[in-house]
DNA sequence: TTTTACAGTATACAAATTGATACTACAACA
DNA sequence: TGTTGTAGTATCAATTTGTATACTGTAAAA
């Protein structure tokens, strides 16, 4: 992933496998959680700190420049002190949004099934 | 990723990210290509070769083996000379299909968007 | 008899991703 | 005057993921 100069444009069966593009996009570590997040409205890079504490400072600013190169999420900069800045969802990954939330109900019975079977239901 | 003895269930907002578990089963590198392709029917080992000619082959044993410690890919081996193996979707693997082809029409969209901008129209 | 096909494994290495920690500037608040 | 909050960078270490290459055993076909 993130190859993307010379990744799938040189692919020869790139034909055959939009779901890697898919993937590319949404496939990062945390990018699933963030879109997800974002889902429900705008939110500051503080506040995706206290959502998930267990994802770094680092890596939240890399999945989030990630995507906003993607054309994905918008990143408003509010020039003031204590900074301010804003992400939310573009027109375009508001195209996402299904995908997304197919995952998460996929993820949730997912989790069921693992708690059923971890509790031998 | 595949942390999962020691991962999600830690994580103290494991409830907010369902999305999480499922990116966790079909986010890999090759994975989503690998189940598309399932779709239409078990496949053997150098059929996926074939199909997807650069992956290697150690990438698509790990991907596999792993698809398939998931409950989502069955792995039927004939014992008979040479040796013959069978890829298909399990039951489970099967609800993973919405997924996939929304992925699959987002994909070929997000192509086109990437083509149109390319040729600039 | 040599080659081909199958479904891998083993080993070594390279590259990409992620994590941990410390650091920045500046205003407002106590 | 010192602390807090914001939105990050910078640097390095560790982990994960991926590649390249060589190798296995057996049967059937050439």
């Amino acid at each position: 992933m993130r190859d993307r100069k010379k990744g799938y444009g040189d692919d020869p069966n790139k034909e055959a496998c939009p779901v890697e593009y898919t993937l590319d996009v949404i496939g990062g570590k945390w990018k699933g959680v963030l879109l997800f997040h974002l889902i429900d409205g705008t939110k500051r890079f503080n506040e995706f700190k206290r959502i998930c504490p267990s994802i770094t400072q680092r890596m939240l600013t890399l999945q989030l420049r990630e995507l906003e190169e993607d054309g994905i999420v918008h990143r408003e900069v509010y020039t003031q002190v204590p900074p301010k800045v804003e992400y939310s969802l573009t027109e375009f990954g508001r195209t996402l949004v299904p995908i997304i939330l197919l995952m998460k109900e996929w993820g949730n019975s997912y989790k069921n099934k693992k708690d059923c079977a971890a509790k031998g239901i």
